[in-house]
DNA sequence: AGTTTTATGATTACTTGCGATCATAACGTG
DNA sequence: CACGTTATGATCGCAAGTAATCATAAAACT
């Protein structure tokens, strides 16, 4: 029992240091058969920790950068709808901060797929970072700091330190919790990092999924009278009746969708290749720049 | 023609981004048959800049991260053995630097595979991050800087700020040339950042391999007198034929294998393994750590 | 325009990986 | 010690991916 787990993690771990190995040299590595491999590669992915391929078994980058596959399933709705409002807040030439977090990644994400340049990003995201510095015309700059290897992602005395020589136009923050009272983190440390971005950006967006609705962590960050704009995907009538009283002004979306549609402008990026497969068309590729892909 | 290789170059960037695609998933964005998808990955492939897999096509990390199989063939003589006789320099409980460089990062794989902890790792490179940051007991930090994507590092004015608040045991440095007059770099910015870390560290060594040799770039980085150590796998003697008049006490290469290798201890590590399969045996897990093999 | 070269997609036969089933061996427990 | 549980490895049919061949279509060259 012990030693099967103990070999899972093992597993776990060598797949994760070597992003992916196939299944014959796991095999060799363990001395076991394939059929046991096949077994434990299928309760690491049932457990979400690893992804499965052909052959193979793959670690995406920090759980997080997500394989194409899951990333239609995964809040194929909601979340990237979600995202991609936030791509109307992008403007070309100025210097965004992206936090860690799931839902800033995805909109990072989204913004892959219809970059706006040229930009400025700087994070304490590891993903992130390496996601964006892949795109021609968008610089990216990373925050020292601490590597926290679960999360990878920056933090400490340093990551604030060389916060200071930046001034943002705007940030992208993440919380773990929201409540009437205000928004709240796991970590201090989290914390006391963002309120220094918070500090040095001119607006700021808290991006904020529906499954923190009503959830409290230890320390608190900030409270509604003083947030600039809230990017969610729970509906605002929801909030309200979650008794978090937010003005429509500071609120942005599901309910804001249709005015921001056209405010925003121009959602069009990944929708158009997507409308030519399900339409039966030759996806044309022609001269749409890769990001559309 | 042009549009064969302007796909490429799409199908490329493309596999960049998402770390690892399936074949079909290829065929569905660019609306080619598989047969010619087939034909552009093999193309890729070809050229190393991708890896396939069954199924799918995979891209390393940075070209660097490299695959257990790669990293067999790959300078499995003598950088790997260079790689470990750096190992002896690392002590637990120090603070070292890790600069970019393929030497480097061979170290820093030599250092995952026998790890010394407690310790403290500063580097600019993300993949050394990245990789030694999963490793227990090892506490890794990164610069902050500009990220330059086709090196994954981190170069510029914050990362040279960034680098003040360190003071290091010792670093490990890259250069891209080694003439009798010194060491020389491509880019200015390297060149200026290595100074300073140089200025911020107790002791340093370089880490050239034999491809460097008499290679000369534009920017002068340090003269020969002023090195500290040097960790290459070129023979002192060629060193000495080439106008490199090195003392021996500043040289750590392959002829001090001998005499260090009962100084530095143990690099009992790796070999285990790879003897146990090449015997037949089977390949016996047992308690080693992850990171053996 | 005519010819050669190149790229493409379909078909084929072949290889590889997968999941299910089953028998056996190891482990734990009463 | 006998029992049930669990892990393992072998086998097999099936599905998926691949490489090779060939005919067609598109470019490139003369």
């Amino acid at each position: 029992m012990h030693v099967i787990l103990a070999r899972r993690e093992k597993l776990a771990a060598l797949i994760e240091q070597h992003r992916f190995l196939p299944v014959k040299e796991l095999c060799r590595r363990f001395g076991v058969s394939e059929a046991t491999m096949r077994r434990d590669l299928a309760a690491l992915h049932g457990e979400k920790r690893i992804t499965r391929t052909f052959g193979g078994a793959l670690k995406e980058f920090n759980e997080r950068f997500p394989s194409f596959r899951e990333r239609q399933h995964r809040a194929s709705r909601s979340k990237t709808r979600v995202a991609r409002l936030a791509l109307g807040l992008l403007e070309a030439g100025k210097t965004y901060f992206f936090d860690s977090g799931t839902t800033v990644f995805s909109i990072a994400e989204a913004f892959r797929d219809a970059p706006v340049t040229p930009i400025t990003i700087v994070t304490s995201n590891l993903p992130v970072g390496e996601m964006l510095a892949a795109i021609p015309g968008v610089e990216v700059f990373q925050l020292a700091g601490q590597l926290l290897h679960l999360q990878s992602t920056l933090l400490g005395e340093t990551a604030q330190r060389s916060l200071e020589f930046w001034h943002f136009d705007w940030a992208f923050l993440s919380t773990e919790g929201m409540t009437p009272s205000g928004l709240w983190n796991s970590q201090i440390a989290i914390v006391e990092q963002q309120k220094v971005v918070l500090r040095r950006s001119a607006r700021h967006v808290f991006c904020v999924d529906s499954s923190k609705l009503n959830r409290q962590a230890p320390h608190f960050l900030i409270g509604w009278n003083e947030i600039d704009t809230l990017l969610t995907d729970v509906p605002i009538q929801k909030l309200h009746a979650a008794g978090i009283m937010i003005d429509p002004a500071h609120y942005l979306g599901p309910d804001s969708l249709k005015t921001a549609a056209g405010e925003v402008g121009g959602e069009a990026g990944e929708s158009a290749p997507e409308k030519a497969v399900s339409e039966g068309k030759p996806p044309v590729e022609g001269d749409l720049p890769v990001h559309f892909l």
